[in-house]
DNA sequence: CGGATATCAGTGTAACTGAAATAA
DNA sequence: CTTATTTCAGTTGCACTGATATCC
């Protein structure tokens, strides 16, 4: 792939762009998680557990973007890990009461440490300025889909 | 889906907001085009066709980021659809000489119309100076990742 | 009742892999 | 013999849908 010499109206268009540099993203990110028998759903949720606390699978869900229905099967592997503990909720018998154990913690200070080394990786061309601008406008652009644009 | 509430680790991530900005915007495009009949990978094509004239299956493949076995099927639909011709290359008998017909051309122009107005539904929490910052920035890293990360 | 939760089964799409046939 | 092109068949990952049982 040499896209360097895309077609000019695809090397100036924003969702093409978005698109062909959330590939290399992607890609990065997996082959460090994979290494450590991790994926990049699991580093949502146990960030997710760690800074709030335990949380209902749809409540999860909703805050990582990912869909109830993959978050049975996600679990349900964090569980068998010992990343995550899965618990009936007492004052509302419809959920489960996910909380991330000392493994799971353990892991996610592993997934941190990959995980940054990859953004290193990712914005390489980027200079330390331009990095922080560069998130900011994906935050604006993030939070105005998520709440203007339904899935 | 609210992520504006997901983990702050995810929300200063790169890549995780690479990838959550790409969501929408492949949605936006997908119905535009769709309402269309055409795919994206369609528009791709047919603009580097009309850039840069005929061209090999792999040349197409290679500039614009689409595996040689997708453009398979991808130049079936368009031939059957009358929009680009395939003839044997007599230089290369390898190869085959993908060409933009006069309908493509025009569905082309269609296309560019729907994109247009798609990116301003994309960009639309952004300033215009924002917007042109951005699009430098993901150039930069797609054209760094297309030379430093192969697939 | 309407609305939310967890689960399962399945769909659609996109990126990718492996191998074969052909020809440079 | 090695490399490149086209093609086919198949895999994997991911976002998503629909339905069901359960419970608020």
């Amino acid at each position: 792939m040499e896209t360097s010499s895309a077609p000019a109206r695809l090397r100036a268009l924003p969702s093409w762009l978005l698109n062909q540099a959330a590939l290399p993203a992607q890609r990065l990110v997996s082959r460090a998680f994979g290494a450590l028998g991790s994926h990049r759903h699991h580093y949502s949720v146990l960030s997710a557990l760690d800074e709030s606390g335990p949380a209902s699978q749809a409540d999860l869900g909703r805050r990582c973007g990912i869909d109830r229905s993959d978050m049975v099967a996600l679990l349900n592997q964090l569980a068998a890990d010992g990343l995550v503990a899965r618990s009936p909720d007492p004052t509302d018998r419809r959920r489960n009461v996910v909380s991330i154990t000392g493994r799971g913690r353990r892991r996610l200070r592993e997934l941190d440490e990959q995980i940054t080394r990859v953004q290193h990786e990712l914005l390489a061309p980027l200079a330390p300025a331009d990095r922080k601008r560069l998130v900011q406008m994906l935050t604006v652009l993030v939070d105005h889909h998520a709440t203007h644009t339904p899935a």
